[in-house]
DNA sequence: CTGAAAGCGCTTACAG
DNA sequence: CTGAAAGCGCTTACAG
């Protein structure tokens, strides 16, 4: 390996002069900065990354959390590691993942390390102890989600009031105005509730509430054998429903199957729009569901931009930043049909 | 920060010592060991990983090179992300990600920052631009995935020959003999032969040819649309064949599309059984396909320890591990019905 | 504008 | 069994 002491030796300066090239942290003479970078260039010089790390006590090294469990087959997951690396790549950092549960002694003991600079968490629950945890470890971070009481620390996070007015609206458009709302149940994902499931029903609840129709909220767990029974409950409980919005992507494919086992069919009778689901998932579903696809590879990226503009002392203010969904065509929306009588 | 310092001075020993009773490297008297234990459990101390990495030459950082085309939305991908941090961990060990195509030059710039001990490398072509790159650089590597001349180097992989027995031998048994396959195009990844394509074709093969029966064997891209279209070919050229083994996750859902809206059932008609999909995605076709779900996060598991094996010259061969896919239940198979004499 | 030197927090021959 | 000391490859006040 070729050291900075190899390059200084041969341009015949200091290895400080050679740092100060490298990093443009210094004033350094054009002719000297030159025979610097001749010399790097024939010896093919890149600086030690932990020498760096070490000297400098920042280790360029960013972690993101996460939890196992709910994750492995999620699309939208993958995304936020997928962009959140490229971010990471971006600003010259690396990314490391962390396999910790909710287990704030596992995470401690990670942190103790001192192997990163800062941490992106993921799958924010709206009381999570990750962040207690973090605070008192002192160690920055930026959520890709958002806590009960958002405002303390940095995140990015989906927009979903606006994401849900998007769908309502467009269903509306059709003429749908007995919507029913199917979400993840609360405390699916552990012990507190779940930031999203929380704030898409309260956007819905405010939507149906200013023109009057009574809202039709219904919950399951994550996946298809709970879609399934949902359908059957929606279509005894409401058989008034023209549309269904529905927020949990793993039930998607259960509810299709049984608003077709009941002898309806989608979209015809009725309509169905998925909200935080990937294109991949609405394509494999049968009809493809017309829905809302998380940025998830955005976000990721802007979580990463800022937690390291945090490490850079770069914003006074914690990084807000909420992106909503972007609706994307399918077959699982058509006009509502006229009342029949009954 | 607690230093090593500051625990040698608690214990009135040397640091050497407290590095020797850290790291369980040398001899050291029981009550020299109580003394730097208490202290060390006195004061909190965690060592620090990057002076310990700067030091002992070891950063005990491993990458996982994962090209982001085609493994965004892959859960499998997920699986083996999640298995690699996990078996990193269980091994003491930190997993660094770091989003590079198939391109060398991005390659060798991280390689030069000498952050890794060793590289992970997944969606494996048959001819592997990264291979020669990491060869070039000395840096221990396992794959995920296997070249076409795969005894020189550490992998880990799908056993595609036995999953594809097991998987036809099951279909044999529901009475299906003219059994097509569709995999993914060859050249949809990249410029060179992807592994399990070809594998998996070869193996359907051997198959066929052992039962004097003529292959089926047909290609397209990883989408529903060529799903779909594959389906109608299917269809109209092989209107003999009772059961498609289909190797192409994200072609699947057009695949039962197609043969639904050609009128035909499934699996009344025609029999499909997925390979190499997890239960996720069998899940949410329609209906739910029985499939044979690989061992992702095994996979990465082993190819962390394998590569960590390495890297601590634990092993004096390269590993070289294959691991079936497990076959488990859906609705998407049938016992064949008899021709019908045409 | 440039350099000599201390220091980041560990590991590891080498002596004793 | 234990310690003094060099060294890992950088960064960064401090002097000049």
């Amino acid at each position: 390996m070729v050291r900075m002491q190899d390059v200084a030796e041969r341009a015949g300066v200091s290895i400080a002069t050679v740092s100060f090239v490298v990093n443009g942290t210094k004033r350094v003479s054009a002719a000297t900065r030159e025979r610097v970078e001749s010399a790097m260039a024939e010896l093919g010089f890149t600086r030690n990354v932990l020498a760096r790390a070490l000297a400098s006590r920042r280790s360029r090294l960013i972690a993101l959390l996460f939890p196992g469990l709910d994750t492995r087959g999620n699309a939208t997951a993958m995304e936020f590691v997928h962009g959140a690396s490229t971010g990471a790549a971006e600003r010259d950092h690396h990314l490391v993942l962390w396999p910790v549960e909710n287990d704030p002694d596992a995470l401690r003991a990670y942190l103790d390390g001192g192997l990163v600079d800062g941490v992106l968490a993921m799958e924010v629950q709206l009381e999570d102890p990750r962040v207690p945890t973090l605070l008192a470890a002192g160690t920055p971070f930026v959520l890709i989600g958002r806590t009960a009481e958002p405002s303390a620390h940095g995140y990015v996070d989906i927009d979903f009031e606006t994401t849900v007015r998007d769908c309502l609206d467009r269903l509306a458009a059709a003429g749908h105005r007995r919507i029913a709302l199917a979400v993840e149940r609360q405390g699916a994902l552990g012990e507190s509730a779940y930031g999203p499931a929380v704030r898409v029903e309260r956007a819905y609840r405010d939507w149906m509430a200013e023109r009057d129709e009574p809202p039709i909220a219904m919950a399951c767990e994550r996946h298809p054998a709970a879609g399934l029974e949902l359908a059957d409950r929606l279509l005894a409980e409401h058989p008034d429903a023209t549309a269904v919005l529905v927020n949990n992507q793993e039930a998607a494919p259960g509810l299709l199957r049984g608003i077709r086992r009941s002898g309806r069919t989608v979209p015809d009778d009725v309509s169905v729009l998925g909200l935080g689901m990937t294109a991949r998932t609405a394509e494999l579903c049968e009809p493809p569901l017309e829905h809302a696809a998380p940025p998830g590879q955005e976000l990721g990226r802007l979580a990463a931009h800022a937690l390291i503009d945090l490490l850079e002392g770069r914003d006074a203010e914690p990084v807000h930043r909420l992106l909503p969904c972007v609706l994307a065509p399918g077959e699982s929306v058509a006009p509502a049909r006229p009342p029949v009588a009954g």
